[in-house]
DNA sequence: AGGGAATTCGATATGTCATTGCGTAACTCC
DNA sequence: GGAGTTACGCAATGACATATCGAATTCCCT
């Protein structure tokens, strides 16, 4: 290939960078607050990791990872799956974004506001948009199911597919 | 056993018949189970469909469609994935079998008595076992979040993964 | 019984999602 | 400037799920 002499101009290189979107003004916001919340917790926010958040904040649906990897492919050259994958480990750690298992696609929560309460993730089927949502109710109720089990938790998935309020009144019902 | 070559053969001949578990007294209650719930419904269950139900029972712990087919072949001859997947549809259809869509992985219904409330799954991470949890405080507390936001629900996930109340204390965290 | 429709299943191929292993490059800190 | 840690490239593989198409079977109605 025509390589790009060092390792850093693959990574860092302006030129042949990705861009998937164009710069929003949320946008700089959002990423702001990304690099802030990266720093307080000592980590790197690279290029690659930045780039794929981008992508999920730009998005108005959960996007797969390769899904992302295709569209931050730059001049035929796709990202690799396992790159992806480390970026998305990244961003969740981080608390960045977000997994939805029922549907092996990914959300940024850069934006989320809930704070210690279990989150319930509302996927419309139709148009492809994800709403949170959470209250003390649904955190006290799931919270007195596991401790009059007496199961202590690690990770919770609470995911409600559907139809979204704006989406209602669909005709045709392809489930 | 009388048609060797024959389809009928295959399906349902008793020799060769795949028996991934000795045959238990609660099993043959639990079958008898489905069998009712199935006439009732107007629906067959086959052979197939019955040994991957079997095989879901007698599991203590949810079972993938790969490692079904593995558990189920006969003769070195494994089922083909499509024929679990599609007996696995079946029981979910049925309400005989519940998807893990955290785990990739089925588990039987049939001894579940949950009625019309959202039932938590709570899957340990430890022995792999996996309980039911729901109260009315929680169907209430979901379904409140759900119409304050407008939202017409068609499928729940709820899981929570964690450790067990017998596999508390454990040493080792690799999760 | 006989024939046709609907259901169920088989076989092969392919598509989609995710991880492993190993080596190299870059950053951090002393 | 050397050691230790983190991040990335690359190829292969594993794990999960579906698409087609056709044949075998069952159901149901004459
Ligand atoms: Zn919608
Ligand atoms: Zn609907
Ligand atoms: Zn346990
Ligand atoms: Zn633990």
């Amino acid at each position: 290939m025509a390589h790009p002499a060092t390792y850093k101009a693959l990574v860092e290189s302006k030129s042949d960078r990705p861009h998937p979107l164009p710069p929003s003004k949320d946008m700089t916001q959002t990423l702001a607050r990304a690099e802030a919340i990266c720093r307080a917790h000592g980590v790197r926010l690279t290029r690659i990791r930045r780039t794929v958040l981008q992508a999920l904040c730009s998005s108005p649906k959960p996007l797969g990872a390769y899904e992302l990897a295709d569209m931050l492919a730059s001049n035929a050259r796709r990202m690799a799956p396992i790159t992806v994958y480390r970026a998305l480990d990244f961003l969740i750690e981080q608390g960045l974004a977000h997994r939805l298992a029922s549907r092996n696609a990914y959300i940024s929560t850069v934006d989320s506001d809930s704070g210690r309460d279990a989150v319930a993730y509302l996927i419309c089927e139709s148009c492809g948009s994800v709403s949170e949502g959470s209250s003390a109710a649904l955190t006290g109720a799931l919270s007195d199911i596991l401790l009059r089990a007496g199961f202590e938790p690690r990770s919770k998935v609470l995911e409600v597919a559907g139809h979204c309020a704006a989406c209602q009144g669909h005709s045709q019902e392809r489930h």
